[in-house]
DNA sequence: CTGAAAGCGCTTACAG
DNA sequence: CTGAAAGCGCTTACAG
């Protein structure tokens, strides 16, 4: 089975290859009875574009590459969503990796992208510092971190106001009289940690509660963290109420707080990171801290169609708030 | 900034360009100084192969398209990570498409898939019939049908019983003594909700239980629909059972309930589709259909893997089986 | 053990 | 209003 090419079509209607061409992408006036011609041609022929070639020729892709440290988190499918929604109405392709939280693997999954002519990359990135990861990025290749934010990053980034969104979980707990309020955070080094652990400790400062780091479980966003940071923090400490940063984590602390018959919110409160529709259905409906993932999908798209029309990368930072969604764990 | 070719990795390290190529591939014999050599070079020069001439001159790609009716829900999405897994080590790249349920939508997909040239196909349509689809996809090009089935298809796929896992989740109701059990289905052209019918009515008469259309509600696998679902069959009929053939439904569903003040069990028993990690924590832990969604995954990715090394598509049936989760909502 | 050269299917100045 | 032709960066018979 051969396919069809533009010269196939070209010969069917007696034109060149370039009035094909012209005709496909509407890139020079083409009288209208030669129109019809050529598309009559390519509809006979079954002719559908090689974009291998397309790509090669103009230097330019349809398809832009999305990286992710894990596709079976709800949040950032929520994300990828609506990245696709907007990216796929102007006819960009999204090519998705997976990196499991591996530096190593998310940068072999950017080279891959790169040979893949991308014309635009949006990572959410396990990377400490932006140096690790800078050499497999071309300089003008548009492109955007979301969710987390590496050091020295010179590229435009859609996050979150993670230290507020804490630091109003946090005096939540403090109004309803908890003193030990406990904390399991996701992996250390990332942004999005960081600023988290900064807003309860802002919230804690802000009331005159001492803050100790006996108080703080470092988890690894997965389910079993949360389970473990719980079981830790309930042996190790007194505390009455518990932050979880990231959702994951929120479900392994409900389901260990559940299989130990442990009341929410009357033995411990609980408040979670990130809203979905189960939050409802929880025993108790999990209070939450929400982030905008319909923003944050928008902006990154948009942000990266930008750049692709500038022709260039660029440095511009948006900043969502998020939301305190009150249901009856706290 | 100009991209480095193969042709300048050739010139420093002082070889032909075909010599280039058979270092990179490992296709022929080149000497070990030669190869050191042109290694050296493509270091220096900072080489990355351009998949887009090299897709063009071999006709062969590394990537892989799959389409996908919901990116939101998480049952698709543990699917797509099996196969990223999978796929990703043999070096393919995943372009992902989101269809919404949407026919037409999910022709334009496949249509631009197939324009990128990519090398296999999984596919959980929302067509009734693959007519619907079948001039979009070549037909030696490889392809794997996940989840749904269309009538008529002759291609390969991977499914689950279940007629048999619905069967199961009815029967567990009978014997706990109900009579009047409501079901709540998908998209009625799907082979799912079909299969899933079948099983609903064959568990019926198995126990000498009258059927009647007015204890099904049929829903379009969202959240909504299984909100509207759940009251509609508790204004209309005196169900003391309830079966939710969706995921999502069934969060809608005891969100219906929840919110209402409607106890489950005791007011009305519910048995779900799909296990997820908050199924443990919801209000009551809710019992539920597994589907072996890692199995679903790597079955998928490997029969498209040994249909591109046989280099065409074939028909294949995949049929795993489903496990009943008992929780406390039954 | 290696090279010269054709050609994959497009786009796009250049020319008329 | 349209065509002839170069060239994007590879792979791969063919030849020695």
């Amino acid at each position: 089975m051969k396919r069809v090419s533009i010269k196939d079509v070209a010969k069917e209607a007696s034109v060149s290859t370039a009035t094909v061409s012209h005709v496909l992408n509407g890139t020079r006036f083409v009288a209208e009875s030669t129109t019809i011609r050529v598309k009559q041609a390519m509809k006979k022929l079954g002719y559908t574009p090689n974009f291998a070639a397309k790509t090669l020729r103009s230097q330019k892709t349809s398809t832009i590459g999305i990286v992710l440290p894990d596709i079976g988190n709800h949040f950032f499918t929520s994300i990828v969503k609506e990245i696709e929604l907007v990216l796929g109405e102007q006819q960009y392709q999204l090519l998705v990796g997976n990196t499991n939280e591996q530096v190593e693997t998310e940068r072999k999954k950017i080279q891959a992208f790169i040979s893949q002519q991308v014309s635009g990359l949006i990572i959410a990135s396990s990377a400490k510092d932006y140096s690790e990861i800078a050499c497999d990025i071309p300089d003008d290749l548009p492109s955007v971190f979301i969710d987390r934010l590496p050091e020295e990053t010179n590229r435009s980034s859609i996050v979150v106001d993670n230290e507020k969104g804490v630091q109003m979980a946090i005096e939540q707990f403090i109004e309803s009289g908890h003193q030990n309020i406990g904390l399991i955070t996701g992996i250390h080094s990332l942004s999005t940690t960081k600023d988290r652990i900064k807003g309860y400790k802002s919230a804690l400062a802000k009331h005159g509660l001492p803050f100790s780091t006996n108080l703080i479980y470092n988890g690894n966003s997965k389910f079993e963290s949360g389970y473990k940071g719980c079981e830790h923090l309930l042996g190790t400490t007194k505390l009455s109420a518990l932050f979880v940063a990231n959702n994951l984590m929120s479900v392994g602390a409900m389901t260990y707080l559940t299989e130990h018959g442990i009341a929410v919110p009357d033995d411990i409160a609980i408040i979670g990171f990130d809203d979905y529709r189960w939050a409802d259905i929880t025993s108790p409906p999990l209070t939450v801290i929400k982030q905008p993932v319909e923003q944050i999908g928008a902006a990154a798209a948009t942000e990266l169609l930008e750049q692709i029309e500038l022709g260039q990368s660029r440095q511009k930072q948006y900043r969502f708030e998020t939301e305190l969604i009150r249901r009856s764990s706290h």
